[in-house]
DNA sequence: TATGAATGAGATTTCATTCAT
DNA sequence: TATGAATGAAATCTCATTCAT
């Protein structure tokens, strides 16, 4: 039953909206927001810069989708691991490895976040952004924290400096990271984790 | 490195340069290069957006002489640490303190760095940054591996993926990183090497 | 007058069309034609932009129709009138009467001729508007000079201000009439001719 | 002592902004606002489009303060006239001979306000049209009123009517008034009055 | 040194119109 | 008849830069 494509249905409409976003993520992500003319995110569509505006209002609305779209599955993600009332240690590496999983899908929605959402979280448009940084930050603190007083983690360490470097740690690694190469989201997550959790000096 | 450019104006006091090259620092720092305007610089120091061309030849120019500023120094201090023949761990530990002791004296310039380096380095003028990156990723690479070798760092790590985790882990804390704040750089350097080292989960 | 230009599609049926123009004037007359973009007279029409262009060749020869209709109709009115063989005073009540029927009928038209005519008028297109304006001041002026001569009017006054006094006097009440209130046509003609011909003031 | 110009002391930056301005008017009364391209006015002002940025946030803002502008002006010649207590026929008649010196002087802004103000006073930037549409009409309406039980006018009239007579009939002498023309402001103003207080029907 | 005014290139956006389906 | 998608021209606006004073 050779059926390639099954017909769209009722997803009909978003479809080439969202070819359009994924073009356009990938020319922010790689030459930043700012240094983004509408044009060259024509081009990489095939189309006209006016043309755009049949299906957005502004380049920066189209910022917004892929940043909302992005954050929406990352917390629905997120939300089902922090439902599942596993253990602090457990929760940190679920956490990591559901955030490697969405670097590998959102790549470039992940990268824009990392260089835009600071100065774009000011502006009423994106408070969502500041919003889930909140909610980001009280999820892993409060698992560290957690950690902490179970005895999983160390005690001897500033929490929020903890805290600041498991983040950065993770999310900076979309800046290099390339879907499909040679390590699957999975295995970079074991190896993160496994430094993360256990340093990277030998034992004696 | 980066071949200095012939001073633009002869005898253009030295201390309004700074000062202004400080003021653009901050700006670029805190919306982007180019959201930055140079009327957003001019406002900043307090004169019209035309006069900062009596400093400088271009906004560009300001840019310029903001990161090789900060690469000339951050040189000067990783060659006096890879010269010392330290052990590969105690050169691990030096580089990282010497790391917070620039992001503490260059936070600015840091932060541009980050956001910015990866597309401009593509251009001409800016050639001096993928020279660096090069040289950057010799001296500490190299330094991991030499520890592999020796026995200092553990061996069932991908060691390429060990040298981004070190990296990004120690420069995003540009982001965050407040100059006077709770800690001084040396402290967090400290945390930060134990936590790279040793790991955050408690050793039963 | 307007030469037809002759119907676009074969046997559009008419009825749609004056729908659809009746739709078009009255967001012309509340916009200002220029302001008025075809996607506002299809949202208003509940189609979308480019349908349009099946009833109509384009924006321009929607408003070209809706002007030449009420034109048409408006010298219909007007040559009767002055056909008749009245006397000067009756004459001006017959026409000030005529013209707030017409009001009545064609208000968007009106407002739109009001606010557009002197600049389209300029165009080939259009120049039916300036033959009609050339005519109408024909008719009216005609008749005050015979009014003055055959001591219906007062000679103390500027018979071209007169003119422009009535005539304006008479039209602007298209921008704020509205069809169906509270007094008919020819009642708000019985009170405006009754200021024009006797004034406002209490005659002692 | 030949002084063509004097020195504009503390006067000096608003200058080239009212020249603009008025500049601005002229087009945007002879060609309507949404039909007047920044380029036709920079035109005018034998500048480049983007240079009026220089002086001017947007178009709009140039229509706003032309328009507001003018109506400062207006208000402040009603406000004397409403404040000197004079009685109803004496105040209608001020009110119009300063009319006609507002049209006088702000020849171009009065033609803007009426093509303009009704769909402009929508938008919250220009809610003092609407403002001062009410103020205007408590004006006038309340001296018609007050006019009709001192006996001073007609009681058989009805009063809005009479008062969107005067009005409208005041205003739209902007459309083809001339400065410098024929008659003087004050000698228009004279005629007008003439024929709406005792009309234009010779007496007998 | 700095200002005020402008330039000119290019960016974003708008919109009437077209056209295959 | 109408839709959905696009074109292409032009409009508004931005901004680095220049320059006379």
């Amino acid at each position: 039953m050779p059926t390639k494509k099954q017909k769209q249905v009722s997803a009909a409409p978003p479809e080439r909206r969202r070819e359009l976003l994924a073009t356009a993520a990938e020319v922010f992500a790689a030459q930043g927001y700012n240094a983004t003319t509408v044009r060259k995110i024509a081009d990489a569509a095939g189309m006209l810069a006016g043309s755009l505006y049949y299906h957005f209002d502004s380049k920066e609305s189209m910022l917004d989708e892929i940043l909302s779209t992005f954050l929406d599955e990352l917390w629905a993600g997120y939300d089902t691991v922090l439902a599942a009332g596993l253990g602090p240690r457990e929760t940190i590496e679920a956490l990591v490895t559901e955030s490697f999983r969405e670097i590998d899908r959102h790549r470039d929605a992940v990268a824009i976040y990392q260089k835009e959402s600071r100065h774009l979280a000011v502006q009423p448009r994106f408070r969502y952004l500041a919003d889930s940084q909140v909610k980001f930050e009280k999820a892993w603190l409060g698992t560290l924290e957690r950690g902490v007083a179970e005895q999983a983690f160390r005690a001897d360490l500033d929490v929020r400096l903890t805290y600041r470097f498991v983040r950065d740690t993770v999310w900076v690694a979309a800046s290099w990271y390339r879907p499909g190469g040679l390590h699957s989201p999975e295995e970079i997550a074991r190896q993160y984790l496994s430094m993360v959790l256990d340093g990277i000096a030998l034992r004696r």
